[in-house]
RNA sequence: GCCGGAGUGGUGAAAUUGGUAGACACGUCGGAUUCAAAAUCCGAUGCGGUAAAACGCGUGCCGGUUCGAGUCCGGCCUCCGGUACCA
């Protein structure tokens, strides 16, 4: 062992000594106990940032952890390589998407092995390459021969100079980020997965999922938003190409006399019949082509409407009520149609303000008087008025039996919808995977034969920043099914599709006889413990559990899950807002490698905050974390001896003087938080911190005889396998050099012994009324009532009873004593 | 807008089940070492108050429950994530 701390070379070193020992390899072996510990992977975008590196030190370390405990560990990595980027950067620097993909993994896998991640390279796996997408190709025909894919219309942006569709963030206030130009909505044919027949699955699945945050959970719950409600139709005065009433579905069918208009959305097929004989309405219909197609801009978009002078009569009452068209009601949704209630919803009751409709009030307040509306609307739930037969009752009974009437007169019934939407997963763009889909002459579509996949996608091609590449050429499009010339769909997947699935394949990355190799994919499915962002929270977690579901489906897999366990990272934060190269305040994990090492920049990067919680970044608390490392070096140095064990110390401990017990205690006490911080409680930095502490006491100890000395030889050897999982490469070294035997990557994490961790007394705090007055010390053993007796007897606290009466005294043992006067 | 999260010293944070607020670290100040500096080591450090104590105040804001609230409940404010074509 070296006396200066150099880790430029050390680190070197021990990566040089992983690869060659092939450290990381997972091993196929079924009867192992295994764990799967998987990172979120990352798309290739070129250079690696602190993001990543804290998302792999995570990651890392609980692989590492569980490698020290003797489980068969995989933690794979790869590459989510299609997607927008590339064809931006694409067009900027003039090279193929594919050739920019490829160079960025190549540089961004040498920034990982630098860091010094386990990963096991040996599995690695990109998304963009044919023996990737050929089963998710294959995949989908299945979907598609059971049912559970269809095509249908569904809105884009569109560009209309650049003649594209853009993405929610290439429209920046309304407008094409390139071309400027104002976009519009455009309806084209696109293809979705049927993800809301397993809507009831997702949501009861997520009760069993005890691993994952309370947060991820309740916002998928909401996200697929189950509510019971009622459907019911509202009858058109006249007949109106076709349609004879007006479907809407409401979870408030107690507040259904309070309707003074019903609203249709722009897109709706009365709207646009209306529109043909209504120039006013057809042009408002055209001002909301322009409207935003995300969710948020929608929902807060001001409200504006049109009244069509059509009415409809209430399904009820027989009152007729005016027809709308509004921009804030959603085709997508429901029916494209709302029963408007402005004394009891927010949103109708801002409408109808604004546009001076009448506002009846059927639902009473706590006091049973009519709710009061003249400043805002009342939503909650309440006894009916002005609601005919229906008065006096509250809620529950009001929803049955207004359900009940409308049934009986065939206006309604009662039913069970989802907010959750078909995933729709065409892209028409061309650095995807092909849909593996053919169009007929006929106007129908078929998959592309099994035989016949992949459909593989040209890699070198020029981009012009207009067409897809796949869609320009003449040829690629161009099929030829058994002498049947067709077309091939030129539409890609959503890249949420690959990401859907990867972690399956890590099981089997080679299997080149189907999508999954049956028995590896059940060894090691579920992930036992995944790493990543929040901001997947919603989308990716969810559209995963989805494909789980369809896989088990279709065999390839048992279990119902993919991940038992989640943790999610927060993001990195420098000068408090979140590092992105447009705010221009980036640090490079790279230099700071060179300048400092990867464990330094591991140590910080878990030291600095819990890791569900954003991280400031700070120059200071890097150097802070080099120090540490070189403290540890230096103690680790100073009481080294290649003759010495590292794993039996030989204490006798009934002869340990009082400063050897107290520092033995302090190193099992730190191995016990240590291990539990670990493994249940998943908080790195107050693992590190406890580190710290004991360092700190074992740097200060002197001991007084050989015996003592074996104290501290044995917490050095407890802090170097405690800090492996965190800071490898100075722990490989330090672990040989304290006599450790073999690779420290399987070095047994150490163990409590229990009896080191016995006190024979404690401090105890007396509090008067709450605060604290005195302290004493005690026998760990006192009673109740010998614990009331000191705490009343201490002068401080005689001090604030004096005068008063004491009311009660609360003793927590082991804690503390209250006393309650007055 | 809606859904979710966060807010504690000068700074990052800790306090695990309602029980000592500020562990650990950074920074700052003082000291040792040094010709000097860097590095390293030792000490102090929530704010007010005191010679030192005592003591008072203090976990975004307002209110509540409790012997006791950073933690639980109600109402706000600010910031962050998601909002279905960024990944």
């Amino acid at each position: 062992m070296e006396e200066r701390y150099n880790p430029t070379s050390l680190e070197r070193d021990a990566q040089d000594y992983w690869g060659e020992q092939r450290s990381f390899a997972a091993r196929d072996n079924l009867r192992a106990e295994k764990y799967y510990c998987l990172s979120m992977f990352p798309y290739p975008s070129g250079k690696l940032h602190m993001g990543h590196v804290r998302n792999y030190s995570i990651s890392d370390a609980l692989a590492r952890y569980q490698r020290m405990r003797g489980k068969n560990v995989l933690h794979p990595m790869g590459w989510d390589a299609f997607g927008l980027p590339a064809e931006n950067a694409a067009i900027a620097n003039k090279t193929a998407p594919a050739a920019w993909t490829y160079s960025n993994i190549e540089h961004m896998r040498e920034q990982l092995k630098a860091l010094g991640f386990s990963f096991d390279w040996e599995r690695e796996l990109a998304t963009c390459t044919p023996e990737y997408y050929r089963w998710e190709q294959w995949f989908f025909t299945r979907l598609y021969e059971k049912g559970l894919v269809y095509k249908k219309m569904a809105t884009v942006n569109w560009d209309p100079v650049d003649q594209t569709v853009l993405a929610n963030e290439q429209v920046i206030d309304g407008r094409g980020w390139r071309s400027g130009e104002l976009v519009e909505r455009r309806e084209i044919p696109q293809w979705f997965l049927r993800i809301t027949a397993y809507a009831e699955e997702l949501l009861a699945g997520l009760d069993e999922l005890a691993g994952w945050p309370d947060a991820v959970r309740i916002m998928q719950r909401n996200w697929i938003g189950k509510s019971r409600g009622v459907e019911l139709s509202f009858g058109l005065e006249s007949d109106i190409a076709g349609f004879e009433r007006i479907d809407v579905y409401t979870t408030r069918p107690d507040t259904l006399f309070g309707v003074t208009y019903l609203s249709l959305a722009a897109e709706h097929p009365i709207s646009l019949e209306l529109a043909k004989s209504n120039s006013s309405l057809a042009e408002f219909i055209d001002e909301c082509r322009q409207n935003s197609v995300a969710e948020a801009d929608m929902a807060q978009a001001e409200k504006r409407g049109i009244d069509t002078g059509v009415r409809v009569t209430h399904p009820l009452s027989g009152e007729s009520v005016p027809l709308w068209v509004a921009n804030y009601v959603l085709m997508d949704y429901g029916s494209g149609a709302v029963m408007a209630v402005p004394a009891h919803d927010e949103r109708d009751y801002q409408f109808a303000k604004a546009y001076d409709l009448p506002i009846q009030v059927v639902i009473c307040d706590e006091e049973g008087e009519p709710a009061d509306v003249s400043e805002d609307a009342y939503t909650p739930h309440g006894r009916l008025t002005n609601s005919g037969t229906f008065d006096e009752l509250p809620f529950e009974e009001a929803f049955e039996a207004i359900a009940e009437a409308l049934s009986t007169k065939g206006f309604g019934r009662v039913t069970t919808q989802f907010r959750l939407r078909d995933w729709g997963v065409s892209r028409q763009r061309y650095w995807g995977t092909p849909i593996p889909m053919l169009n007929l002459a006929d106007g129908t579509e078929i998959p592309i034969p099994a035989d016949r996949l992949p459909s593989l996608l040209p890699e070198d091609v020029v981009m012009d920043g207009v067409a897809s590449p796949i869609k320009s050429d003449p040829t690629w499009k161009q099929f030829d099914l058994n002498g049947t010339a067709c077309e091939r769909e030129t539409d890609t997947f959503d890249t949420f599709v690959q990401s859907s699935w990867y972690y399956a394949r890590y099981t089997c990355p080679d299997f080149a006889d189907g999508m999954l190799d049956p028995v590896l994919a059940n060894y090691w499915l579920p992930v036992d413990q995944y790493v990543g962002g929040i901001e997947h929270a919603i989308l990716h977690l969810l559209y995963a559990r989805f494909f789980h579901k369809l896989m088990r489906d279709e065999g390839l897999v048992t279990s119902n899950e993919p991940f038992t366990r989640l943790l999610t990272q927060g993001m990195v934060l420098k000068d408090g807002s979140k590092m992105s190269k447009s705010k221009g305040n980036t640090v490079d994990p790279q230099s700071l490698i060179d300048s400092h090492g990867a464990d330094t920049v591991r140590l910080f990067s878990l030291f600095a905050a819990p890791p569900d919680q954003s991280l400031e970044w700070s120059e200071d608390g890097v150097e802070g974390a080099l120090r540490f490392i070189k403290r540890v070096w230096r103690l680790v140095y100073e009481n080294h001896s290649h003759s010495d064990s590292a794993l039996d110390f030989k204490i006798t401990t009934a002869t340990l003087d009082a400063d050897s017990k107290a520092l033995r205690r302090k190193v099992h006490e730190t191995i016990a938080k240590v291990s539990d911080d670990m493994e249940r409680r998943q908080t790195f930095n107050t693992a590190i911190a406890a580190v710290m502490e004991l360092c700190n006491e074992l740097g200060r100890f002197s001991p007084s005889d050989e015996n003592a000395q074996r104290v501290v030889r044995e917490g050095i050897s407890a802090v170097v396998r405690m800090l492996v999982p965190i800071i490898p490469h100075a722990c490989h070294h330090m672990w040989a050099a304290i006599g450790g035997e073999g690779d420290a990557t399987y070095a047994p994490w150490p163990v409590v012994d229990e009896a080191a961790l016995v006190r024979d007394s404690l401090e105890i705090v007396v509090q008067v009324n709450g605060k604290v007055r005195a302290r004493m010390q005690v026998a760990a053993d006192a009673s109740k009532e010998s614990l009331e007796a000191s705490a009343l007897a201490q002068e401080n606290a005689q001090r604030f009873i004096e005068g008063n009466t004491v009311r009660k005294v609360i003793v927590v043992p082991g804690k503390l004593v209250n006393i309650v006067v007055a």
